[in-house]
DNA sequence: AAAAACTGTGCAAACGTTCCCAAAAACGTA
DNA sequence: TACGTTTTTGGGAACGTTTGCACAGTTTTT
């Protein structure tokens, strides 16, 4: 079960030419004749010929394309960021191969070690809940391998990131539910180990702050796995409500949709009564009931962003030593 | 920019044995003294020998990845199906790239086309709505490009194929209308060409007969953008709530979402009052208002049943002649 | 004791490209 | 006419594997 198209040797031989003749020509280069180029590729067009890209990547040690690790591609954050990314990609002519860490440290460094075995040329990743240990990222970007971080980004890792500014959006979400009345605000939230976690922190406190509302660290609970798990949820929620919160701020897509689902599956009767705010980038929130305030990131404009910088570094002719960490607005879709 | 790793040239050189007998100790080949195994397997642990995969699908002439083409991956019913995919393909040493066609005919093509030049193995696809001409695939597979179809299938095209039971699913759920007292039940549906939009239907006016409703074929509209387009959907919405419909049953999960969106916005009185039955794979729908009986399809399951088939077809010595098309039960999650 | 069979290894070609280097062809110029 | 330049082409190695074949050394068979 085989696929047999043709190759610069057959075009070479139909022709009378040498293949790097028609090598040359297939890529116009400047040293061959018109008239051999016109003949080359008329040629080319009516056998249908497609250059092989594995050989192409083994001769030229690259591979044209990227990897992505996310930690679930059913995330409308992630979707939308991949939807970004590939927009460029594309474009550029690179090939995105996408793998999903499903918030497990193991199974991210399995991915990515494989990607790195598929000779990427460069990788664009956001890191799993779980992550702490990246020194298998940096012994790969130590060996030469392209990384840029995206939403979730390391702290001492010098390279291009692309985030959400965080922080203005908890506070914004944060002050929303406070100018609505709310003064026990509750903040459901990630894994302690995530930038986003941190920042998104310091927002909810900073809004606090503002409005001379005291921080009550027993307020906030932290989810190690991201949500992954409903258990984790539903333990959270229920040690939550009997400090009898009036508003909760949510820090992540998966926590926000799955606390909605673990209130109205433990406390129905008062999950109409909390008035919620949280990052999401779900297009379905409008159909949500209760429905909720939402911090929204440029998800698209994120994959875009990070995936210019990645194919910087990879045609960067010497090594990259300038880097930047972006950063995009969110927007506050208020609750109707 | 270069990643330099070691080759099996290295390791002969270093062990002073020739390429061949270290390759053949690495994929552990009868020939090779269990002694020069050793030497070679524990040398190449050392310095973390990993095989260029590139040079050997140029060698091999097979890339150990299959192509998957959905329209969306930020819809529920494929990100399930990726996952079920991806579950077996790694098992069994393949990668997986995904692409997506936006329900658009052109860029499916196009999308097919960059993959079966990227000399993937095999091609998993579920067509997109517009997908009508799909004689670019006829003739890959007739080069040997092995092909499984999923969920939309094409007739005529003498392949594996895996698909829900789309009859008794819709069967199921307009049964359910029925039996909740609804008697003038509209179908929103997709694109005329798809077969699941055929075997949907279908099944609706099967429940219909058996209780003695009339069909009414004004009563169902098609989109053929699938519900991408929002406008497409209001119009349909539009002109179906004159006719004052007590139920509605949709036929996909996005048309699903996006029909009570539209209700939510054009008729934000009557959305509560019409029962609504749907094809969904959301994890959300507990969350939606109004709420919704949904028809599950076994979207993990289907991901994985098509790769099995599929690497069975890439594997296989003789060219396959037998065909299966399997068909598998959808769930009915009654609205609470 | 010679022939046959088996074991373990190496040589070299091949997969389809790209690109360095050299050679040939075309053209000017003295 | 001869020679230098420029333009166009070809030869062949290389990228990192896999594998058919040959060969040397050992063991078994006749």
């Amino acid at each position: 079960m085989r696929f047999e198209t043709s190759t610069i040797k057959d075009i070479a031989k139909a022709l009378g030419l040498s293949t790097s003749t028609v090598s040359r020509a297939l890529r116009d280069r400047y040293e061959i004749s018109e008239e051999t180029k016109k003949l080359v590729l008329a040629y080319a067009e009516k056998v249908n010929y497609r250059a092989n890209p594995i050989a192409r990547s083994l001769k030229e040690r690259r591979s044209y394309s990227i990897g992505i690790i996310v930690s679930e591609i059913a995330n409308n954050f992630f979707s939308q960021v991949i939807n970004g990314i590939e927009s460029i990609a594309y474009d550029k002519d690179y090939h995105v191969i996408i793998s999903q860490s499903h918030e497990s440290y193991k199974q991210e460094k399995l991915n990515v070690e494989h990607l790195a075995s598929r000779s990427i040329d460069g990788l664009l990743i956001a890191l799993s809940s779980e992550t702490q240990d990246i020194d298998y990222l940096r012994s790969l970007y130590a060996k030469g391998l392209p990384i840029v971080f995206f939403d979730r980004v390391p702290k001492d890792f010098e390279t291009h990131k692309v985030i959400a500014n965080n922080f203005k959006g908890s506070f914004d979400a944060t002050e929303h539910l406070i100018l609505s009345g709310k003064r026990t605000i509750a903040h459901l939230t990630n894994s302690e180990n995530l930038s986003i976690t941190k920042e998104r922190l310091e927002g909810y406190k900073a809004a606090l702050v503002k409005y001379h509302i005291e921080f009550r660290p027993e307020l906030v609970k932290y989810c190690q796995h991201g949500g992954m798990h409903s258990a984790e949820l539903e333990q959270a929620v229920k040690e939550l409500l009997p400090l009898q919160p009036d508003g909760i701020f949510i820090s992540s897509d998966r926590l926000t949709t799955g606390c909605i689902m673990a209130l109205k599956k433990t406390n129905p009767e008062v999950a109409h009564k909390i008035a919620i705010a949280g990052f999401t980038n779900s297009n379905l929130v409008e159909l949500f009931s209760p429905s909720l305030t939402s911090v929204k990131q440029p998800a698209f404009e994120m994959g875009q962003v990070a995936t210019e910088l990645l194919i910087s570094m990879i045609e960067a002719k010497r090594p990259v030593t300038e880097f930047e960490t972006k950063v995009l607005d969110t927007e506050l879709v208020k609750k109707r």
